[in-house]
DNA sequence: GATACCTGTCAGTATCTTCTGACACATGGT
DNA sequence: ACCATGTGTCAGAAGATACTGACAGGTATC
């Protein structure tokens, strides 16, 4: 899934822009463009405490960044498999003001 | 000044990320697409505090999104006159994996 | 000299995000 | 039954960021 940056909303963007703008959040998709993994593993792989990269996961799933899915396993384990969405952002000055005008709830509101 | 994605650090890419990552300053930079300004009317158009949007501007030219010149009015008074840098930002699962094998400093270091 | 603009910075507070450790649940093998 | 593996969630500590208000300096006009 490509992310479009034109037409997209102030919120949209804003919340694909936070997804991405931290260090951890960039290994995990770095770690991800190697191949779909599951997340203890990816967890031990990163040396991250689980919760920790449970919750960046799910930061980055709600941008559309990620995928996931449960499978189970031969040995019957339930496990959580994620993968990346082909992603591609294009942010320019006209981009970032068409979304700002296209709505932007942050806890200021304008006149 | 166009930033290239491309042969990007990691640390540099979370620079300009986490720069256009808030809502103020995609406000900002949405009203500098219309054209430069100085600082204190800005505020005012914005309705922000001077000493935060100080603070915001600092952190967008930092990241070189932004570029500004003081300037001596008729009247004799110092203004600081803000623009944007034409940039433009291209993010991909491939431009993030390159980024951080260029090296990250996160103050999480790897084994 | 007082006022009205402009500039910058600083300390302290408030707020949000990140992070840890502990808990609960499930399955299969020893 | 117990241990090892997987899943998820929660409360609270720790840390980073955003924000406010007050201060300092500058020049020109009344």
């Amino acid at each position: 899934m490509v992310i479009p940056t034109d037409d997209i909303t102030g919120t949209d963007l804003l919340q694909t822009l936070t997804a991405l703008a931290h260090p951890q959040r960039l290994r995990i998709v770095a770690a991800l463009a190697e191949g779909r993994n599951y997340v203890s593993q990816l967890a031990r792989d990163m040396r991250m405490s689980r919760p920790l990269l449970h919750m960046h996961l799910a930061r980055l799933e709600a941008a559309g960044l990620v995928r996931s899915e449960m499978e189970v396993s031969d040995d019957g384990k339930a496990m959580r498999y994620v993968e990346l969405a082909p992603f591609s952002v294009h942010v320019t000055p006209e981009v970032i003001a068409g979304a700002v005008a296209q709505g932007l709830d942050s806890t200021q509101a304008e006149e």
